[in-house]
DNA sequence: TGAAGCTCTTGATACAGATCAACGGAAGTA
DNA sequence: TACTTCCGTTGATCTGTATCAAGAGCTTCA
């Protein structure tokens, strides 16, 4: 079932400058006038619940959403494949942009939680854009932006230890976190073991006993899903690791 | 604005019309007078010979290139990690479309062959975007279909055999010059086993081993960087492979 | 013409991580 | 309450692929 967007009047003060998020989302950087027509074709925030569909793989694409709350993960299933991981969408990040051009949607993407959603429907942000070359701009670079995630993604899948893949995932994690105002060194995984296993090419036994090896050498403190990052330094050594990979990379030097 | 004879010369045709690879390039779809736009601001085709590059990682990002004959590979290199291969580019495919909105090239580029670029200057092509709704158009779904691509090549890195890997990047391949007119069955590799195995994350040893195995089977035939598909069935097939992994998949039907 | 570099192939061995299996706890449900 | 289902942990084994090693072709260049 789909949540049904609210109507609303047009207010005076564009919501999105009022929103937490304004500092990491789409609009950044419009003027007042242009937020004001920005905040005019979204539709208010949806509510998700765990589990809950936003997107199914195959369906129209009809419009960009940007997470205010909560997380959802995108999946891709292939034929004759077990159905895949590809992507976190943490708040302040949008979904749907790699439906663009196409009709239909690449995966589908679920709440992993309880989460908002703020609808940006595309043809009605193309006629904006039309007019806005700073929010041309903004969505460029945020595709752009996922461009260069999605190939550090796959650098990080061929070629590296599992230590290595799980020490980059929650850095990663850590970092978006920390650029959205929470801490850096204590947060909660909205993802199973399992989804973590699928998105970083790994078994999820084996995600569970890297997880307690990092913990015997300190560098972090899991309990279930609650999780402490207790030496960054640590970390990033095992992101970085100096494997026989790595010997073999200085020959280039 | 350039002052246009009654009598347009010769010389006014847009070139990219002649283009043979027109169909398949970014001005698709462009009335005259926009292609002709877009001519202008075109810079003519730049000579590459083999092992030279069109940019490097770092660099400050300028332009977009439209591939017009040979081929390259992108490389990325990680501090205290073997740099990897993350693209391969056949003509008609658009290089730096992953360093807009940085100001530098996110990796390095480089010809695998003799090979000739058209450049575009990108703040150039942004103002004719501002007026030509296709060409806007066009750059989205260019880059959506990337960000695809790269999600594909996410899924084949995790959770993928050797010979899957190498049976989809042959298949790929085939398709790709299959769409530029040239034939599915018979090509020439103009990438290193080496590439090869940086690029879909196995050893060159292995890569070696599996085409080996490819041809025992009657899938393909190689002599060196010649190949030939004898048997495109038994390669997809290879591809699709039903592995442990898809029998586990198979539950979630 | 040979020497020096490459790239590619092929064989032997080692190991990271998948898979199989069993169990305990948490959350929802009848 | 007990039942089911999902999730996470931990142990034992197995295997695909990396790694090490050696040699064969092909280019390039002196």
């Amino acid at each position: 079932m789909k949540p049904r967007p609210a109507q609303r009047p047009r207010s005076a003060v564009p919501r999105c400058e009022r929103c937490t998020l304004h500092a990491r989302c789409l609009p950044l950087g419009l003027e007042f006038d242009a937020l004001q027509s920005f905040d005019d074709i979204i539709r208010l925030p949806q509510a998700l619940k765990r589990g809950q569909a936003l997107m199914r793989q195959g369906a129209p694409f009809t419009s960009l959403y940007v997470v205010r709350s909560g997380s959802l993960k995108q999946t891709v299933a292939q034929p004759e494949q077990r159905a895949q991981v590809t992507h976190f969408y943490l708040p302040g990040e949008i979904v749907g942009l790699d439906a663009i051009g196409e009709e239909e949607c690449h995966g589908s993407v679920v709440a992993l939680e309880s989460a908002f959603v703020c609808e940006l429907p595309f043809t009605r942000l193309e006629v904006l854009a039309e007019r806005l070359p700073e929010l041309r701009g903004r969505l460029y670079r945020c595709m752009s932006r996922e461009l260069r995630r999605d190939q550090r993604m796959m650098c990080l899948l061929s070629g590296r230890t599992a230590d290595q893949r799980l020490a980059s995932f929650l850095l990663g994690l850590s970092e978006r976190f920390s650029s959205r105002g929470l801490s850096p060194y204590r947060f909660f995984l909205s993802m199973s073991r399992s989804d973590i296993g699928s998105y970083l090419g790994l078994a999820l036994e084996t995600v569970s006993r890297v997880l307690a090896r990092f913990q015997e050498q300190g560098a972090i403190a899991v309990a279930g899903r609650e999780l402490t990052i207790s030496d960054i330094e640590a970390l990033e050594a095992l992101a970085a690791e100096s494997t026989g990979a790595t010997r073999a990379a200085r020959l280039f030097d």
